[in-house]
DNA sequence: CGCTTTTGACCCGCGC
DNA sequence: GCGCGGGTCAAAAGCG
């Protein structure tokens, strides 16, 4: 059995549950999509190479102290769009998550509205309600490319799928999912590479607003929710915010050894003694040292202006 | 029976 | 304006 599998991203978070995944060498590669509107800035292909070894050479060294990046990434031309992302998609699961659920409310609420108001003639299929003339609200996204034979990863949400289309240029079609939770607007995409089969690329869009099903909180520390140990929205969103976010909460846990942070990570280092050294993470946002504020969650190192 | 998947149609933005 | 491609909807089918 030489199934190769992702890291799961609520792994990351912080459980300390897994150890059955894990082999010396991740065939595992992120990158963030800030995009904003209509455009993406997914830009994984040329920035990984299209090869398996591309996608487990160290494309930064992840340093068990310093976490420094060992050298500037490629296609920098898809860092400028960043720039455009709202104040800290990451900083704060929570600003992030209302914020969202704003838009979610708004979105959902001109639907209702829309559906009420408009009543279409019910002949043939019922068309979809219009959208207004405002600007579709992609939220961020995070894709990742990972080794597997299965198509759809099991990440510890349940996720019903909502559509598959033909991918231009490429033999696999793309499937898209919505996790089931009711008041839960995340999406992926799952999609074969038509370079290399072998690879699964799957990408996240938006935040879950709930724990995962299959991830009990009792993994952090044992601190029950809400209790002002650990929050729940600090571990229960196993959806990636950004990777550097995870890389905050470990450096962070460097510093303070006592922040709530370091329930999840240094479970995660516990159980894992080797992930900091295998996992290559590929991402522009995600190799800084320096505190940068909120821009260093998506602004990468060398973008940014030393002073 | 309830939930999930399938799949064709539709919507929408974008480039020409 | 039109066509293309990506994304979504929703009825029907499948499944446990």
């Amino acid at each position: 059995m030489e199934r190769k599998e992702m890291i799961k991203m609520e792994e990351l978070v912080g459980s300390s549950s897994f150890t059955d995944h894990i082999s010396d060498s991740y065939p595992f590669s992120g990158i963030f999509d800030f995009s904003e509107g209509e455009k993406s800035s997914l830009g994984f292909m040329e920035l990984l190479g299209t090869g398996v070894q591309d996608y487990t050479s160290p494309l930064f060294d992840l340093p068990p102290i310093s976490m420094a990046p060992s050298a500037p990434l490629p296609a920098v031309k898809e860092c400028s769009e960043v720039l455009n992302q709202p104040a800290t998609p990451n900083s704060s699961s929570i600003s992030s998550a209302s914020s969202e659920a704003v838009n979610d409310t708004e979105q959902t609420n001109n639907k209702a509205v829309d559906q009420e108001e408009e009543q279409p003639d019910k002949t043939k299929k019922q068309l979809k309600p219009k959208k207004t003339n405002q600007k579709r609200q992609r939220e961020p996204r995070f894709a990742f490319m990972t080794k597997s034979e299965v198509d759809h990863l099991e990440d510890g949400y349940r996720w019903r799928k909502y559509g598959q289309k033909a991918v231009k240029n490429s033999p696999f079609p793309r499937s898209y999912y919505r996790c089931t939770t009711a008041s839960c607007n995340v999406k992926k995409r799952v999609e074969r590479s038509f370079t290399d089969p072998s690879i699964v690329v799957t990408t996240y869009e938006g935040q879950h607003t709930h724990p995962s099903p299959v991830m009990p909180r009792q993994n952090f520390a044992g601190a029950p929710p809400g209790s002002g140990g650990v929050s729940a929205t600090s571990f229960t969103m196993p959806m990636p915010r950004t990777l550097s976010h995870y890389q905050q909460q470990y450096q962070q846990s460097l510093i303070n050894p006592l922040t709530p942070s370091n329930f999840a990570i240094n479970g995660l280092l516990a159980n894992n003694p080797g992930l900091l050294r295998d996992t290559r993470f590929c991402t522009q946002g995600a190799a800084l040292l320096k505190d940068h504020g909120l821009l260093q969650d998506i602004v990468p190192s060398y973008m940014l202006k030393e002073e």
